[in-house]
DNA sequence: GCAGATTGCTTGCATTTAGCAAGTAATACG
DNA sequence: CGTATTACTTGCTAAATGCAAGCAATCTGC
């Protein structure tokens, strides 16, 4: 299901473009979610740490849906859930990710473990390979 | 100069305070423009094209510096004028947003120039260590 | 079959942020 | 010294954020 279309972008900058689509302080949080920590479900996501608003949690659910970046399917065992999924162009952001919790790892104090951190950053192609390969043995019912 | 300290943190997820430092639409761009623009000062910021308000642009510049990802000088030969730059925390931002332009340009519909973007994706190494290169050449008064 | 619980929201409201247009202090220039 | 420039600030409005409460659809256990 699609949200209304998106207003004229600001330019045609790859930067800004990207922006316009996760530039706020939680759309990350959720691809983050769905990408590392096994959460699916809206209940899931209002679990993490940070404690977003459920109206927040939904508005950003429906942009990324409408930006194609994770998809919504009904539970088959319970019609009242939702179950979430990374796209393609979802996963795609797995790079982005990494390199922002390797920037924050080096520039801030942060809960990272050192030695996640360390094979990151010494096996990053390897980390990759295995996040895209365990997001492609999601099975949808 | 610094701006209030930043409230507590939501979490101690990388991606989370990240988000907490550069999560809005705007920031980013500010960083863009230092890194890859050869903009510098505060009218070359409003130069671009996404057309950012003056109160925003302040309000960034004024968090980025806070967060020592940029720094500001006066112009020895216009007092009137500040001078920006990258700290070493902030050419570090380089492979999150050479990340975000490769994952616009295979996403998203982007003016971006397709021999560099080639160029960035078969060599990004050497890219990344340009990128930096330039910055290090860059002398302040 | 129904009461109570769960899931995923929506709603109303207060607060905060974004952004427009105008204005200002400090500085430069001819 | 008048005019222009630079980097903002200000007042205001609109939009977004987020809290707390509420609700429709669905599930579960008795």
């Amino acid at each position: 299901m699609r949200g209304k279309a998106p207003p004229k972008q600001r330019s045609g900058c790859p930067i800004s473009i990207a922006l316009e689509i996760f530039g706020d302080s939680w759309s990350l949080l959720v691809v983050r979610d769905l990408m590392f920590k096994q959460r699916r479900t809206f209940n899931e996501f209002l679990s993490a740490e940070e404690n977003i608003a459920t109206n927040i949690l939904s508005e950003r659910l429906a942009r990324l849906e409408s930006n194609e970046i994770i998809e919504k399917h009904q539970d088959p065992n319970d019609a009242r859930r939702y179950i979430y999924r990374l796209t393609e162009k979802g996963i795609a952001l797995a790079p982005v990710l990494v390199e922002m919790i390797l920037w924050s790892a080096q520039h801030e104090t942060t809960a990272a473990a050192p030695d996640v951190v360390a094979e990151m950053t010494a096996h990053k192609g390897r980390f990759l390979l295995r996040v895209r390969q365990e997001w492609a043995r999601i099975k949808l019912p």
